[in-house]
DNA sequence: CATATCGTGTAGTATTTACTACACGATATG
DNA sequence: CATATCGTGTAGTAAATACTACACGATATG
């Protein structure tokens, strides 16, 4: 189930070893302050997506968007669920219309907004 | 903390009461399927809100949208969180984008989207 | 070849989440 | 005035979350 978050994470890991090898599991696991046998279980998907934090610490280690890691532990980070508890009608609304919607389409209305064309 | 939610949660069930007196506390906890006891306390702040699944049955028999009953709880949906984990980079990039924009834009933008103008 | 680093196995634990069960005295109802 | 319903107090608990600590044999390094 989360195969996805471990796999993803140990090859991530493995390639920039493969370049440095700064990136041994023991490197990346003081760096994001993670015990080196937890991070061993979690690349193996034996134990659970760390937290919130953690996940953070390691896409940035790693160089991997964080929302993308967050993601695929099937976890929406703190900071984008605020934004949505603030307004959640309206965020609530929009993110079911844009449910069905192609990425292009997606886009495009960041772009516009970005661009200040409204 | 969670004051607003226990405080709209009592407010909102005793208006109903007053209106049917079907919505006593144990009546609505009956129907949500929790202990009396505990929804009292929730109503009072001493515990935490529920569960996403009890918030959403309290707010259904209220008649209060969901997904603000639940922002008031300090949660987000997990049919709105699976959204974004669908495609986390375009959805995180255009919640942080529309952060700071006013409803209106937002609406705008939603009505667009909806009749197709793309 | 000593030692440093490697990944991993075992065995825990503290905290949070999400509740239930039961009993009580107060109030309302028939 | 008996009894039904009310809200609440006390005392728990099961499961999930998020980890740590330590030890081990294998491999790499100087």
């Amino acid at each position: 189930m989360t195969r996805n978050f471990s796999d993803f994470l140990r090859n991530a890991r493995l390639n920039k070893n493969a370049e440095s090898k700064d990136f041994s599991l023991r490197k990346v696991a003081a760096r994001a302050e993670l015990e080196p046998s937890y991070l061993s279980k979690i690349e193996r998907g034996t134990e659970a997506p760390p937290s919130e934090d953690k996940i953070k610490a390691l896409a940035i280690d790693l160089e991997i968007e964080p929302d993308v890691l967050l993601a695929m532990a099937g976890k929406v980070s703190k900071e984008l669920q605020d934004i949505i508890i603030k307004r959640p009608m309206l965020f609530g609304e929009m993110l079911r219309e844009l449910k069905q919607m192609p990425d292009r389409a997606i886009l495009k209305i960041v772009r516009e907004v970005r661009d200040g064309e409204w």
